[in-house]
Formats: C-alpha cells, structure tokens, sequence
DNA sequence: TTGACATGCAACCAAATAGTTGCCTATTAT
DNA sequence: ATAATAGGCAACTATTTGGTTGCATGTCAA
C-alpha cells in the first residue's frame, strides 16, 4: 500500500485537484467536458489532472460510448484516514503537552 | 484556512518529510544534525523540507543554544482529518454503491 | 581566544510538473 | 456519408521543486 499512499497525497496536493474531488462529490460522473467548465485551464490541463486522480484510485473512470463519465472513489482517502492520520492521532495530547511543557521552559529558562 | 490546508497537503506529499514527520513521532524535539542521520539527503536538503514542514505548522522549533530542537505538530494533521476528510467520509458508502451499481450497469449493457 | 560544532543563507543545477498547442481517433446525429 | 462532438496522444515551454555547494553566523568548550 505504501506507493498508494504517496500517489494519493501527491494527488491531493494540488488545490486543483481537490476542486475536482469536490465537483465530483457535489455531482458524481460528470463527464470531461463538464468538469472543465469549473476549471480555468483548458481540457487538456484538466485531462493531466484526472489522469493523476485516476492513478491514485480518487476517481473512477466509466466510459458510456464516446462520453467518459468520473466518478469520486472515496476509499482513498478514508484509508490514508484510517491507517495513517490515525497514527498521529494517537498519542496527539501527549504530543501537544510535551511540545507545550518545552515551549515554556525554554521561555522561562 | 484554506491556504494551510494546501500547505500541509503540499507538506505531505513527498515521502521524505513524511518520514521526518515519522521520525519525530518516534523521538520528538530532534536537532536538525540527528534527523539528517535518517535521510540520505545533505543537511541543506532536510533543512529545506524542514522548513515546508514549519510553515505548515506540522513542525515547531525550539532554539535552545546552539540547537534547534524539532517537536512533532499533530493539529494540522488532526483537522485536517476533521475538516477536509470528514466530508468525503459523509455518504462514503452512498457514493460507492452509487458508483458499483453505475459499473455493474455499464457491464451488462 | 581559538577551534569545533550547529545551523542559516544564497546561488546554482537538474529533474519534475503544469499548462499549452496541434493533430488523431471514435462515436453520435443529420 | 458527413459534420459535430467527446476525448486521447505527443511535443513543447515555462515554472516549480529537490538537491547541491560555498560561505557566513552564532554558540560552546578547551
């Protein structure tokens, strides 16, 4: 899993892209066309992103003939949820307590 | 809070200061020198992922002498997981039956 | 005070990325 | 059949990013 989830933060990087997420979740399986109707940048531009949201498995291309439909694959992101954000969830208190102890002793000190 | 959202995605996305990140919830409050030790980089190269990883507040630095000691920030990481991700775990089962039942459709006709 | 240590800053180079343009294929509608 | 529509592929450019080297600054220890 551990190349997926450099794919899938590395597509999320860019706002662009989250836009697009966003899109697809507000309207699921819009096609190239209508997705390029939210973005500044041309259809090819547009296409480079999709390409690398497909590669990471955010979304789901379905092709009805010539018309290719998208649709939001949220399982992505709910397992970068769960087995990686979870690790710095845990412990996060400590974490936050220790860093604070620090700050003010070395702001005493 | 849009823009810090994109700086800890953009912060996340390379391995290396995912692996820093790693370090630090290992053995928090580490000196520049100790986590160039687990990277293959040159010092130069850390301080700069170091430094996306300070603005986006995933990493707080403590100045004690000579040393700049590196603590571990989880609350970017939390909200993130609370904000962002939150809304795409909403009606994360809707959107992928949704979409199993768009494929199996597409499949037999 | 002098030398070693910890780090910063700036310039520079190489690689990756974003975005564009031009042309090609396949599907639908007339 | 033909034209319009939906999209893909490849080449090119410009920008960004990752990484390096060289030098400067500040701190600690002898």
């Amino acid at each position: 899993m551990g190349a997926d989830v450099d794919k899938v933060f590395k597509a999320l990087a860019a706002p662009e892209r989250r836009l697009l997420l966003d899109r697809l979740h507000t309207s699921n399986g819009q096609t190239l066309s209508e997705l390029c109707g939210h973005l500044a940048s041309t259809r090819q531009g547009v296409t480079k992103h999709l390409k690398l949201l497909e590669e990471a498995s955010l979304v789901i291309p379905v092709w009805r003939g010539r018309e290719k439909l998208h649709y939001l694959n949220p399982m992505p992101i709910h397992e970068i949820a769960e087995r990686w954000i979870s690790k710095y969830e845990r412990g996060r208190l400590r974490v936050l307590a220790e860093l604070k102890s620090k700050l003010e002793k070395d702001h005493d000190g």
